[in-house]
DNA sequence: AAATAGTTGACTATTTTACTGGGTTTACCT
DNA sequence: AGGTAAACCCAGTAAAATAGTCAACTATTT
């Protein structure tokens, strides 16, 4: 598990979507523009959560993408994992034999480390974030954003 | 609060002082032998955590590293993030008006998180993680390692 | 048929990570 | 005093990850 920006701008698209996708799938164009988030990346992050199997995407005309589950059954540590491609960050790549055939201190410890901090992100659902006034009120007021082009 | 490689690498340096520097300074060599890490790139990690104040260098022969406080003192978080630079992940750093003049909706959202994971690294300390029983048995095999060269 | 929007892949620039190698300074030891 | 072991400091660099661009293509709706 890594936290870095990349799972960031997927964890706030999500959220995004979660709000606003409700009824009708939502472009990423829609999700660019209100989160100030490149397209193409947009694009890059998507492609990796459709394939985790989180979210749908509709072609044609009133397309878009939507979730694939409701926002209580998603949450943060699978949208971070869908889209940081995990090399596994032990040289031996878990088989415990990376230091000159021992564990290293790195297993027992950052591994166990890093399964924590995964079971703590995924016990908190988009739904729950969302549940938070103050995230609401910002999603809305994101939404004036858009108004003037539609 | 990123979690990154270069986080692990720093933590797995400082358990391994915290593990062997009881009596005598550790030098680097010595951990970049265990651990295998490059001695330059620890020598970086480490000009970060004195400055943070958390290890003490004795320079000269018999010098090396130890903690500047006991192992008790020292939290995961604080080891982060004094190796990770914190460029603001906001765009707008904290002021809140990255996005048109309104909060982004990854203030309240990833900043709250990253915040609880802080919190979550800071609660935990290097005596804790050694005091768990195989990290110390990795930890003294590993010494078998430097015991030819002695 | 035309327009919309996802899908795919190759390609580029920037930043961060990880490492190399050179030096200087400090302290100990013979 | 001179040698040596170590921290300390810095400039550079190779590899990787991040972030983004571009263009061609496919499916769907109107």
């Amino acid at each position: 598990m890594r936290l870095t920006t990349k799972g960031r701008y997927a964890v706030t698209a999500m959220l995004d979507l979660a709000f606003h996708s409700e009824k009708a799938p939502i472009t990423l164009t829609d999700i660019a523009t209100r989160q100030i988030i490149s397209l193409s990346y947009l694009e890059q992050l998507f492609s990796r959560l459709r394939k985790a199997g989180m979210v749908t995407g509709v072609r044609g005309p009133g397309g878009g993408y939507q979730l694939s589950r409701t926002p209580e059954e998603i949450n943060i540590a699978e949208i971070i994992s869908a889209v940081d491609e995990q090399l596994d960050s032990t040289k031996c790549g878990g088989k415990g034999n990376c230091h000159n055939n021992g564990p290293c201190l790195t297993h027992d410890l950052w591994m166990g480390l890093s399964a924590q901090i995964y079971d703590y992100l995924s016990n908190i659902s988009l739904a729950e974030i969302l549940s938070k006034a103050s995230v609401a009120d910002i999603a809305k007021s994101q939404d004036q954003v858009l108004k003037p082009f539609l």
